[in-house]
DNA sequence: TTTATGTCGCCTGTCGACAGTCTACATGTT
DNA sequence: AACATGTAGACTGTCGACAGGCGACATAAA
C-alpha cells in the first residue's frame, strides 16, 4: 500500500477532533456535558490551540454548541430540532432517490437488492446489530449512487445531530419488518425507474422512523 | 435601545469572519485568492490565532478551501459544483414553500404579496438593484415562514457558495419577467394552499435559473 | 546549458504565557 | 439571617515565539 507515497501526518487538531466525535457517538460525552479546552488539552498531552480548533470545527458542524458565555457543550437536540432535522433529510433523501431512480446502473440496483436481502436474513436470525448496519448501508448506498458530494456531506452532518437516538430506531411495535417493507419499496420504486414514487416512499418511510422516534422519546419522558 | 444590557464584546475571531466573508462577497477577494494568516494578521494588527479560527470557520462553511499543502484560497466552485449546489437548495426550498403553503398565516402571505408588487414596480422602472434585492427577499420570506432554523442556515450557506454568480441572475433573455413570473406562480399556489403545486412551481423556478446560470457561464467561457 | 545541491524566506502547526471575565465561596456588614 | 464586598480559581480570547515543511533562487557540478 501506499504506492511509495508518505502520507501528510495527520495534525493534532484533526485527530482531536475524530476522537471528540467518536466519544460523543459512542456516548463517553453525552448531550448536555459540558467540554474544556484544558482539561482535553492535558488529557493528550497538547497545548490547547489544536484542541481549540477541534472544538471550534465540530461546533461548526454542530455536534458541540457554544452558549453566550463561551461554554462548550455537547449538543442536546430539543423535540423542535429533532423535527426540523428530520424535515431536512427528508428533504434531502428524497431528492437523492429520485435522482438515483433516474440514472442508477444496473450493478448499482444490484448492491441495493443485495443488501436488502442481507437484511431479511438478519431479520429472521434476530440479528440486531446486523440489521442496524444493513439499514443504514441503504440508505448510505443511496445517497451515494445519487452522485452529489454537497448533499451526502449535508445529510450525513444531519444524521450525526440526531446520532445519539439512532439504538432508538429498532425499538418498537414490529420496527425492523415495517423498516424493511419501507426499504424494499423505495427499492422497487427505484428499479421501476419511478422517481416520484421513490421519493414519496422514501418520504413515507421516514415519516415512520420519526412518528416512531417521537413517540419514544414521549413516553421515556412520562416514565 | 439595549434595555440597559451591555453588549458581549465582539471578539476578533468573528469580526474578522465577518469581514473576510463581506470581502468575499464583494469582489474583493475573487474566486481562486490565496490567503495568508500572517497577512490579515498584520493587517487588522491582531494575532494569528483568531485570524486562523476566522478562515476555519470560513473553510467549514465552505468559503474558503483548504488544498492537501494546507493553502488556503477562496473557494471557485466547479460547474459540477454548481449543479450539486443547486440540487441541494431546490430539495430544501421546495420543502419550505410546501411547508409555507400548508401553515402560513395571512399576515404572511400579504408580505409575499407585497414583495412581489414591489417587484413589478421595480420591473416597470428598471431598477436593477432593487429587483435583485426584493427577488432574493421573496426567497428570504419563504424560507423564515418556514419556521425550520435548520433550513434556514442550510439554504443560506449554500446560496452563500455562489453568490460570485449572483449579478449573473437578471442577466439573459427578458430575465426580470420571467423570474417574476415564476415567483408569482409560486405565491399563488401558497394562497391556494396548495403544497405540491408551490414545490412544484419552485422546481421550475429555479431551474430556470440554473439553466440561465449556466448558459450564461458557457456563454463566457467561449469568448 | 542542464542538473544537482544548498540556502533562505515564507507559511502553517503547535506551544506556553498573560489578561479579562465569570463562579463560587468566604468574609464582613447591617 | 440577609445582603454586600472581596478573593481565589477556572476558562476563554489573544499574543508572540519556535520548528518543520515547501518553494524559489543561487551556486556548484556535469
Amino acid at each position: 500500500m501506499n504506492q511509495g507515497m508518505l502520507q501528510k501526518a495527520i495534525p493534532y487538531y484533526e485527530q482531536v477532533q475524530q476522537t471528540i466525535k467518536e466519544r460523543i457517538f459512542s456516548g463517553i460525552y453525552e448531550p448536555g456535558d459540558r467540554l474544556y479546552e484544558v482539561q482535553i488539552a492535558r488529557e493528550f498531552a497538547i497545548s490547547r490551540s489544536p484542541v481549540r480548533e477541534a472544538i471550534r470545527a465540530l461546533i461548526n458542524e454542530g455536534l458541540l454548541i457554544m452558549d453566550d458565555k463561551s461554554q462548550i457543550s455537547v449538543y442536546e437536540p430539543s423535540l423542535k430540532d429533532v423535527y426540523e432535522i428530520y424535515e431536512c433529510r427528508v428533504s434531502l433523501e428524497s431528492t437523492a432517490v429520485a435522482l438515483v431512480a433516474q440514472k442508477a446502473d444496473e450493478n448499482q440496483i444490484l448492491q441495493l437488492e443485495k443488501t436488502l436481502s442481507e437484511s431479511a436474513t438478519a431479520i429472521k436470525n434476530g440479528e440486531k446489530e446486523e440489521m442496524a448496519c444493513l439499514n443504514a448501508k441503504f440508505h448510505e448506498l443511496i445517497i451515494d449512487f445519487s452522485d452529489n458530494m454537497r448533499l451526502k456531506k449535508l445529510v450525513n452532518e444531519l444524521k450525526s445531530l440526531t446520532n445519539y437516538y439512532r439504538f432508538l430506531n429498532l425499538e418498537g411495535e414490529d420496527r425492523p419488518n415495517v423498516i424493511y417493507r419501507g426499504h424494499f419499496e423505495i427499492y422497487q420504486a427505484i428499479k421501476e425507474r419511478n422517481p416520484e414514487k421513490a421519493s414519496q416512499k422514501l418520504k413515507e418511510h421516514t415519516h415512520d422512523d420519526l412518528e416512531n422516534l417521537v413517540n419514544l422519546l414521549n413516553h421515556k419522558r412520562e416514565r
